[in-house]
DNA sequence: GTTACAGTTGACGTTAACGTTAACTTAGGA
DNA sequence: TCCTAAGTTAACGTTAACGTCAACTGTAAC
């Protein structure tokens, strides 16, 4: 039997508030956990693995809980097909949703790349700026010290 | 005399409405720009580029246009100090301003560059998934064509 | 000079992404 | 069994980042 976990168990692991899960909940970003008979949110491992990674998704890339949806709803892709369940009947099912994916996954791929050059570029330049900086610190100190 | 532009010139130039470049100046993200006698805002190239920079940290790294200011009064700096009019007597007065500036800046490097790196792992990952993808999609066509 | 289009300043409206409060229920230890 | 801490829903509040509308003014071309 795989450990549950409370909500307020989850929040703080994510760095989240309580508030945000059920909200994440009612938008349908996280899938809805299982309840006590008392009605209280048992979740598992795996609800956590994705918060995390949603975050991840959240604050590197900037996407809005709109965009999250359909990023994630590709990854849940991804975990389904690494589950390794193939039969040659449902293969014929999957084939077209494949077939739809593989441009979605690719723009994805693209939009990333494209935010890491602008990134690297705007890494250099500071890089450059803080190098500069630093040479004028020690430039004046040495005329100080003479 | 630089040329000069009005307000739909460079909202269409830079991708944003007017309502936007005159809430920008709002909160003092743009500075002011000369008016005509009328009134009417006359911006420079100057404003441009700078616009364009703005709206690269807005889009690359998700910052809040708070966050802008603080970015930006960051590269104001440097361009102050690309234009290289050094006197010593100035010196004495930028020393302890530079001091205080180095950290910030190195801090900003900081967060970009871990930035970069969880992009970069995200990039892997559905690099990975897309290649899994397309063979699944050539392994199923294989079958078809037996 | 007048016409039409683009500019100006308020001021109120909107949407996303939660925060906060209230009123109530559940779970678990003493 | 009772008490308390943590859970639940429902509903209204808040902030950022603009959109939109109204009422008015400046500018360029004719």
């Amino acid at each position: 039997m795989t450990a549950k976990f409370k909500i307020d168990d989850v929040a703080k692991e994510c760095g989240l508030t309580k508030r945000t899960l059920r909200y994440y909940e009612e938008i349908g970003l996280l899938s809805p956990p299982e309840r006590t008979d008392g009605g209280i949110r048992m979740y598992t491992q795996e609800h956590i693995d994705r918060l995390k990674r949603l975050i991840n998704a959240r604050d590197v890339l900037g996407f809005s809980l709109q965009e999250l949806q359909r990023y994630i709803s590709i990854t849940e892709e991804l975990e389904s097909h690494r589950q390794g369940y193939r039969q040659i009947s449902d293969d014929k099912e999957k084939l077209p949703k494949l077939i739809q994916l593989e441009p979605v996954v690719k723009n994805q791929l693209v939009i990333i790349e494209e935010k890491l050059e602008k990134m690297i570029e705007m890494r250099d330049e500071i890089q450059q700026f803080l190098n500069r900086v630093q040479a004028a610190i020690a430039r004046m100190n040495g005329e100080n010290e003479q």
